[in-house]
DNA sequence: CCGCTACATCTTTAATGGTCGGCATCTTTT
DNA sequence: AAAAGATGCCGACCATTAAAGATGTAGCGG
């Protein structure tokens, strides 16, 4: 690999000339700058940005931690993200934690160690105690960590509210609202605030069906679906808090020979290209993906700049209505 | 953020002693290893990854550059590929290239200007030619680049073949195959060649669909599929190149109300989840993601260390039989 | 008990690739 | 003649590491 030195000699300049053309900083006639344009371009000289990172204390890198990319919603967020840090400049480290706790702190440390500019963080099994210690920008996804720690999050009330309401005006009797872990102090827990409270509003009888925490297998899924149905035949209606549980819904409603939208009523959330690809397309609160990714990079670029964030940051969600209700 | 310089001073040693320490060489008494212990506790203090690159000429980042995570195929191979990777104690810098030529370069000149170990390049836009300059470890997915490059792949002929034959053995008389850009010389094309000439072997009709390159929208997918059923009302057989694909094939024959299978045999592609996830379920060739990725991985390690590495890299693919045929 | 060797322990110095400020030295323009 | 333009030189700096050097201590033979 060519070093700035090479080309400089190669220009017949000194290595200060050199590192001037690269940052345009002070005098340069037209002549050099050309000159030294060509001996790069001849050398195929890639400045080494390790070293310039080292000198300026910024790396232009970010982490980017969530649970699996292999989830439709975390792939599209993380191909948004990753979209949004390029036009910014900024370069970003997957990290995928498979929601296990002592990973988050290991890739934590990893990425302090590489001296990123900021972590976006979308996987919350760490305790929030661990938060304080990163000493970095930070933005976190769905989860308010203290009064610090500046978090983007969509309307996850108004999501549950949206959900519910067009269940029960639709005609749904008795509705079950199947959603992670709500031990887990995060945002995502107000769809449920909102299910039982519009639930109650409206008069309907509901359930809440939490699953266990790492379970992105969909086979969990159909199981506890069918187990709820096994109990309550006479469900009518279900929001499920992923397009993917509302998927597993479906299997496990044509399973039982329940015709959706007929004898079983259903709405999703996310609004992943999934939605809309399978059959019957899936009713779902949608997420304003890009516009959380953008948001979240502002965030960190902000923090960096030692500008003020604001800590709260929630962006509205719409209601796509498709074939499930 | 603490640096060596910090610990060194407070653990009352110097800077070199420190740093035996964390490399574990040289002479070290005991009591010298607990007192810098403890002031790298104390600071809570992070070894500088680019400092330690630097000098080392090692970064310990592979590049990985994919049209988008946000497809589920790349989805599921990027956390595969990252997981391999971080098992390694490499990490990954994800590069969603959008299949544009433009950016594929860009991100590669990037990937060597951030110092990366390797390349691993499941993208292919770009000319053959353009790999020459770039003077890293390279590996590339699918695609094979002259003689020099290892590429990693499954076995596209025999997947073309599977599929071709269990349509035929199923009873359809006239199929098709739709499949991304051939003008492309990627190897995923040699499941058109298989699919041509099985086809042609077993006395059916056959036709090719080609879709132009830039297509992840399922909607394009829906029209081609609705073009080709228009033409060809007696099609009973699809292969289809992707799950994705699959999925809209299936869309367009319940509009059609075209009955699978019986009506109509589909055959997708890669076993991503989709394709266990819709209903009904698809029959699809499974890619060994894993097996692929951990390759990968490998060969790149290899190249770095200068060991042999064998340029074809050709797993093999499994059939699947689902409900859609 | 001295002197020598051997080794343990820690420090000094230079290097990694690049940036940047100050200052010197020309040349060109005003 | 003064100001501005163009370039070079020197050294400090970023955080870390490797090689070589300095210091101390113990063992051992004489």
């Amino acid at each position: 690999m060519p070093t700035i030195k090479d080309v400089a000699e190669k220009a017949g300049v000194t290595v200060t000339t050199v590192s001037r053309v690269l940052n345009n900083r002070g005098y340069i006639s037209e002549a050099t700058r050309q000159k030294v344009y060509k001996a790069m371009e001849e050398l195929n000289y890639q400045p080494n940005e390790l070293a310039r990172s080292l000198f300026r204390g910024r790396s232009h890198l970010l982490g980017l931690i969530i649970p699996t990319v292999a989830h439709p919603f975390f792939g599209e967020l993380s191909a948004s993200i990753e979209a949004y840090a390029h036009s910014k400049g900024y370069k970003v480290l997957l990290c995928n934690s498979q929601l296990n706790r002592k990973k988050e702190k290991e890739y934590i440390e990893m990425l302090k160690r590489h001296q990123v500019d900021g972590i976006i963080m979308a996987s919350h099994t760490m305790e929030v105690d661990e938060f304080a210690k990163v000493n970095l920008p930070i933005v976190t996804f769905d989860r308010r960590i203290g009064a610090d720690i500046p978090y983007v999050s969509s309307d996850n009330y108004q999501g549950g509210k949206l959900a519910t309401n067009l269940l029960v005006d639709k005609g749904c009797r008795k509705i079950a609202h199947i959603c992670g872990n709500l031990s887990l102090n995060m945002l995502a827990n107000k769809r449920n605030e909102a299910f039982v409270a519009t639930a109650q509003e409206r008069g309907v009888e509901y359930y809440t069906i939490q699953t266990e925490i790492n379970v992105f297998e969909t086979k969990q899924y159909e199981l506890l679906i069918k187990d709820l149905f096994n109990e309550h035949p006479d469900l009518d209606g279900i929001f499920a808090n992923s397009d993917l549980m509302a998927v597993s819904a479906i299997k496990v409603c044509s399973l039982l020979k329940k015709r959706i939208p007929h004898d079983v009523r259903i709405v999703g959330y996310d609004d992943t290209s999934i939605a809309s690809l399978v059959l019957p397309q899936i009713t779902t609160i949608r997420q304003p993906i890009e516009q959380m990714s953008a948001l979240a990079i502002e965030l960190l670029i902000r923090q960096m700049n030692e500008e003020q964030v604001s800590v709260d940051n929630i962006l509205p969600v719409t209601l796509q209505e498709r074939e499930t209700t």
